[in-house]
DNA sequence: TATGAATGAGAATTCATTCAT
DNA sequence: TATGAATGAATTCTCATTCAT
């Protein structure tokens, strides 16, 4: 977000490889090389490779998250913040497919350090209160808060990963998050509101 | 599901160890000593560690298809057959955590050939066909195909995974499989059931 | 001593290179080349270049070790004895200049693990004993018993270095070790037999 | 012995971590840490880092020498002198194991430019000179001036070696120092003296 | 002089794959 | 088929040294 130079081109060029190769096919020369760097740079930055994936997968959940805390500022009713919040996420994953597919990739192989899973855990905190709340006001569907979490994530994700892989404009996407948001929400409103 | 006995260890060594500790940190020595056999040995049976990849996600994503076609055959109403499918595969995925997870990671990476993609999306053409049927009878909502698996898929992977993080009781499994269905397919009904 | 050969040359080109150029300036790979094997190869037999320090110093105290066990065996009076080891090690050492240097600068340099150190010390414990024995018998000066052995160590070490140094000849290496034992033992005599 | 004083520091560092790690493993980077400069600075004053083990070699062996040059001076009859020599020079060693240890080790690792040793010599060419002038007077045992050289150093190595992994207080070394002379003194006196 | 980020040649070690037995 | 020692290309990481400031 504000790193120095070297490091920041550094944190973009992996983000290239790792989306292009995947992070094992991926050598830090080459990681090196794309940036513009000499090799011995990129352990200046970052002590070993792992550390290079911890930090960048916090790099890019904290700019996932930075969409959320932007202008114009999140408000209105329950409903309303919710499916702004959803519309907001599936944007930024649809225009930012590189980094999409590459936290995909780095949290299915448990590439990633638990410390850092414990810090975005963090980040989100205030997220997980607020849907919690939620429940708890009869906004949302009373079942496990986790499990609820889970399948916006997965509703999430499949949406994002359908507009990535049939490459969607800009419109399109925004379409496909009118109706995403609207069905997500029905699906999560509570139970008193399903059909008989 | 019929091969000679050092292949089969071997690709439950495989499973075993990529499940633990991701595809590209274990050593196809390490699967050998897992299976018992000498190193050179999988080398018989797969001429490449890749050609060990693609042959098990294979295996794993034919027995997961294996339930949908196991007795009691799927039989009664669309609804039925839907909900008995999504039933068969939640309790699949969250009775093999190790198959089911590993299948996610070998997707995310690209490890897998395109030749490995294509038999098994051949392998499930009847199911896409069928659902695709439905939609034309207004049994499902009409939103494209695709994004419908897409959305399917999703929500098993969440509901399964979230099984998996919270290692429930198979009585528990089967009571989230009851309402994870019936949530699925209110959501993915047609939208004249939709509230106004 | 009874190694595989591949090991063997290992250890000898080990010994070669090591005592030419240094520990650290030696490659492993260039260890392998003088072996006339792989790369690779070297570390099936040592996991890493410092168990290659470790085996190749005991190898080499414990060739020592075996030329007061080969035969004639050690026998007469104490200072017979005596004289005998003192007269076999100054004679070992001075013939094999190469294993005796690389000694000196493995144990100076801190290269040897503990580990090792004390299986050596294991293996010289009865030589120890022995000492102790003829302190105790009168045979020899009654100072600490390992400060006499670090002056008999020093000594040999010094006479030793000398003679390589020197580049004697066999027969001048006997003479040496004929005078040089005859001072050694007046000088650890006990001090009744001293001038006043 | 009047350096600047980033200089001085460099120096003292470097006897700090060679002696705790050996040369090898100790960084030029880790050195200028705990000089407390920057990684730079030490390439100021020393071109190479071989450069650092030359100049430090050399203070060292100065350091030692000089206890020699110090008042009291050094006088009476040639035994006295001797003795005193050995003295003087043990109980350095004794005070200084960092400094003695690592002048072992460097010697033994072949580490010094024959520059340096060159320089050494000519530095102690007067000792040697008296020694060789001694032997010629029959104040000491005849045989060749090089040997005899080696065997004082190794005996006073060895003493030194016991005393510094003994921890031996001051008082008990200026006992060892007597003993130790005395010894040294009779062990090499001219072989008259010698029982028949 | 002093700094410390940057360099890149070099080194240890790994591991998929081969092949003689 | 089965074995497992041997191979050697490839990779991560280190560190003495440089140089712009």
């Amino acid at each position: 977000m504000n790193h120095p130079p070297k490091k920041q081109a550094l944190l973009e060029a992996a983000i290239e490889l790792f989306a292009k190769d995947g992070f094992w096919q991926t050598t830090t020369a080459s990681i090196a090389q794309e940036a513009g760097v000499a090799t011995g740079t990129l352990f200046t930055y970052f002590p070993t490779k792992n550390d290079l994936i911890d930090e960048l997968y916090l790099t890019i959940k904290r700019e996932a998250l930075a969409e959320l805390q932007r202008e114009p500022k999140l408000q209105g009713s329950f409903e309303a913040v919710f499916k702004e919040i959803h519309t907001r996420l599936l944007k930024w994953g649809s225009a930012n497919p590189k980094k999409f597919l590459l936290m995909l990739q780095l949290r299915q192989g448990n590439q990633v350090s638990q410390r850092i899973h414990e810090t975005i855990e963090d980040d989100w905190k205030e997220g997980y209160e607020w849907i919690k709340l939620g429940q708890q006001e009869g906004k949302l569907a009373s079942f496990p808060t986790n499990l609820l979490l889970s399948i916006i994530h997965g509703h999430l994700e499949a949406v994002i990963q359908h507009n990535i892989q049939h490459n969607l404009s800009e419109k399109e996407v925004a379409e496909v998050a009118t109706i995403s948001s609207e069905i997500l929400w029905r699906y999560l409103s509570p139970q008193s509101k399903s059909p008989q």
